[in-house]
DNA sequence: GTGGTCTAGACCACA
DNA sequence: GTGGTCTAGACCACT
């Protein structure tokens, strides 16, 4: 009945939505004071439980993301500064999963800053040579 | 009747099989000339089709990473060489990943090297303090 | 329900699929960059199931000797260096299992190539009293 | 029921079974004066109609290659010179074949001669350094 | 329409 | 036991 397979089973689901949509506020996908979709409509659309979504939308506005307004939905907040603060936590959670797999696979930290200098080196060359 | 909540629905099962098996060799979790799980209790333990793990350890083979063994089983390869493509090749999606996943957020090249480069400074920290 | 008499079970049908359209690539029956017939009109035509099909096509473009596109079709590869390998494989196995069979019939290497020859010339008698 | 699937639609089963009786004559696992397996039973292991068989038999009977023995059986003749015919008769066929086949695929008289002589030579190499 | 993936379950070959 | 092949039929993504 219920797939969810977009989620995988290492975090619980409502943290992943939370993670979906502070991923679409930073890519501004979503923007401040925006609404978002209702929790009926994100449950089916994601396939999950209400319960799941409800929690998830409650966990936002407890961190200052969303806010509720009864009656009218949820919203994204207008507080620029609290979207930056996503945008740094996001960040730093992408950066530290990074390291984390790369120590995994026994690179050092020398290695690791090399790794990505190289890469990001190798891309602008191919965007000089698409120019 | 069937869950595979360790999987997403990104990407092919088998390949995320493949990979599952790529990142335990690199953590030496399995070692070179080891034998893998039989297909029938990897498709058990993960909740999956025989089938698709077969196909996970034919594409295995083909990169040469395993042998399979009529009536014996299935085995890492003796290859080391063949071991350190796969850490080149795994580190590669990591550092790819994760740089897209930063420009996605809006860091530039200067900012995501900075990042990274003060996160391993403070985990260096923390490492130092906790000795 | 299912036929197959065009087969035999000395080997698996996804070869022997895979060699009926090397024979056709090398008699020029089909030409680089031609689309082959879609996996479920070959299924049906050989009455043989997709998958088995599908596999043929997968190993036909690991070896490639074809081409997917998807949503497309599945197409001969304009590569004419990759056919003309194509004939030296298809050519090494014919004179590899007629030395054989030959073997088995008892013929020592001078018989076997002195009957060849023989063939030949009576062949080419046959072809000039035809003109 | 039938699955036959040793056989394949080229040509009739019955031409197909006493070829391989042939080829068991030549490799002597079959010799002069030998019974050959009942007609029930040879249908049964072919999984083929016994009127098949029994047409194979009367075929070889009327080649001089069988002979039947009323409420003994079928048995291969001990007629040498019968059987030295067959073995000429199979490898006739053998060079046929390929000869045709690699016609097929491009190649010239000369081109088959020399590809048969690389091949013989090829193997009498390999078999020396076994030694 | 194309090919791609997966499941369920069958039967086979090898050891 | 092991892996190998095949079928029947489902659902998906791309054009």
């Amino acid at each position: 009945m219920n797939d969810m397979t977009q989620f995988n089973d290492t975090a619980p689901i409502y943290l992943q939505i939370m993670d979906t949509i502070k991923r679409r506020l930073i890519s501004e996908e979503l923007k401040p004071g925006q609404q978002l979709p209702s929790v009926r409509q994100t449950a089916e659309d994601m396939r999950v439980n209400p319960n799941t979504v409800i929690r998830s939308y409650a966990e936002l506005e407890r961190e200052g993301i969303a806010e509720k307004r009864r009656g009218m939905g949820t919203f994204i907040t207008e507080n620029k500064a609290v979207i930056e603060n996503v945008r740094n936590e996001v960040s730093h959670n992408l950066v530290s999963d990074f390291v984390s797999g790369m120590n995994e696979c026994g690179f050092s930290a020398a290695d690791i800053i090399a790794l990505v200098q190289k890469h990001i080196e190798n891309r602008t060359e191919c965007k000089q040579e698409n120019v």
